[in-house]
DNA sequence: TATGATT
């Protein structure tokens, strides 16, 4: 088994693929199995274009799994269906598995497409898109109005074709009227990806004034809160304060029906979150993704995935669309403090170029500073922000329930902020529901550490 | 830089 073998690659010579085949996994394969071996088996179903049994980098090792092509799309399906858990091979313990590659069955094959003209349709936009490869789908996205918002998507046959689309058109051209070049990039359609906006989202709107943010802050916030509520809720009180940075918060948010959440807001607190004025609530879906920053959510889909919904102010144009290349995690968390202490006089920064809807008028929060919360109410935060002050942190963590005290600590000789400080809360859940959505949240070039307060008396270890 | 700054 060990020695040699001469693995072909190319099992015939100038056999062409659909191009549309699909790539098989092949799984629970013997070791002693070679491309040869296996031919026999495969080929009943149809010409192969190509069959590689797959082997270790470094050692050269048969990994038990090979990547098998036919050259017509069918019979890849037809070996599926007879062949994909039906028989097991000799000396193995599991039956064989004959699958589409991850590589074809990735998400990642449907392409956002932005800074199109808005004048261009569907039909312009697969053409454009044709060459790289079979369009499953093309939508472009429409107002309630039916204009185009400049922007589409176009679902592949595979993330290979989308990928050289990607490569061959992402900022290729500038169409007329669009303010730069073609955005062309994978559409977020991943959960995963869809809670980590979430996330983000919470930092960028919960550190506004909700009131003077975009309208669906609100329902971003306290969607998310109540999702970090239920969590902590269902958690019991086993929560881990020291989970760590955003993977795990994802991972755990991952495991959350969002689609089960209520749309009607929590109870507002502290009289600051006046319902959002220019909003249809009866309209209002499970979730709600704004658009930030030039950011789209999923568009409805009549027989898609409606997971997310992309809804818009009652005829507020959406952010326009500004690439959202630019949104990246750091440059959006950081703009949100920009942005954020542009609105507050207290602050130093000088305030950025960005349009805010209305002109922001400070709410001023009366400051409950007396008065800690109960044990498992009170927050240590570290990695503040320098320009935060206790409103701000107030206002950041608003969302996940009533703040009773918020203090950011203070150098008495520079008056400049230490960037740690506490908030405390009425009740552990809302605290809990906090770190969890909280800890490890980017702004800038620091991630939040966020956990419970160190009780006063025994810090030990344990 | 690290846990509510006068007990």
């Amino acid at each position: 088994m060990n020695g040699s073998e001469p693995i072909s690659i190319h099992p015939e010579s100038g056999n062409m693929k659909d191009q549309d085949a699909i790539k098989l996994f092949i799984g629970q394969i013997p070791r002693n199995l070679e491309e040869k071996d296996l031919k026999p088996l495969f080929e009943q179903f149809g010409k192969i274009h190509e069959l590689t049994v797959l082997k270790d980098r470094y050692t050269g090792m048969h990994k038990g799994c090979a990547f098998l092509t036919y050259c017509a799309r069918e019979s890849a399906i037809k070996a599926q269906n007879a062949l994909h858990e039906q028989k097991t091979l000799p000396g193995m313990t599991r039956p064989i598995q004959v699958k589409p590659a991850d590589s074809e069955s990735r998400g990642d094959r449907k392409l956002f497409v932005g800074m199109l003209n808005k004048q261009q349709t569907e039909e312009d936009v697969y053409r454009l898109f044709e060459p790289y490869g079979v369009i499953e789908e093309c939508t472009v996205l429409r107002g309630p109005d039916g204009n185009s918002k400049g922007c589409a998507f176009v679902k592949f046959s595979t993330h290979t074709e989308a990928q050289s689309a990607i490569s061959a058109l992402h900022g290729s051209q500038t169409m007329p009227g669009a303010s730069s070049s073609l955005v062309v990039k994978f559409a977020d359609t991943d959960k995963e990806r869809t809670i980590r906006r979430m996330q983000q989202m919470v930092g960028q709107f919960g550190i506004f004034n909700p009131a003077i943010a975009l309208p669906f802050s609100t329902y971003s916030s306290y969607a998310h809160a109540q999702q970090a509520a239920i969590m902590a809720a269902s958690h019991g009180g086993y929560l881990t304060p020291s989970v760590a940075f955003p993977a795990t918060q994802i991972h755990q948010m991952g495991a959350l029906n969002i689609n089960s959440l209520p749309p009607t807001p929590m109870t507002p607190v502290s009289g600051l979150s006046s319902p959002p004025a220019n909003i249809t609530t009866s309209a209002v879906p499970s979730i709600v993704t704004p658009i930030v920053n030039g950011f789209t959510g999923i568009p409805h889909q009549p027989n898609g995935h409606p997971a997310v919904e992309t809804v818009y102010t009652n005829g507020l144009p959406p952010y326009s669309t500004q690439s959202p290349t630019a949104a990246d995690t750091l440059q959006q968390a950081f703009t949100g403090v920009q942005q954020y202490t542009a609105i507050y006089p207290a602050t130093t920064l000088t305030p950025i170029g960005q349009t805010l809807p209305q002109p922001p008028q400070v709410i001023q929060q009366q400051q409950q500073r007396e008065g800690e919360g109960p044990e498992g109410c009170n927050l240590f935060i570290y990695h503040l922000p320098q320009e935060f002050g206790d409103n701000e942190l107030m206002q950041m963590f608003l969302p996940f329930g009533t703040v009773i005290s918020s203090k950011v600590f203070m150098d008495r000789a520079t008056n400049q902020s230490k960037c740690f400080g506490f908030v405390s809360f009425d009740n552990p859940a809302s605290a809990q529901a906090a770190i969890q959505a909280m800890n490890g949240f980017q702004i800038g070039m620091k991630r939040l550490k966020v956990q419970l307060k160190r009780p006063k008396d025994a810090s030990r270890p344990y």
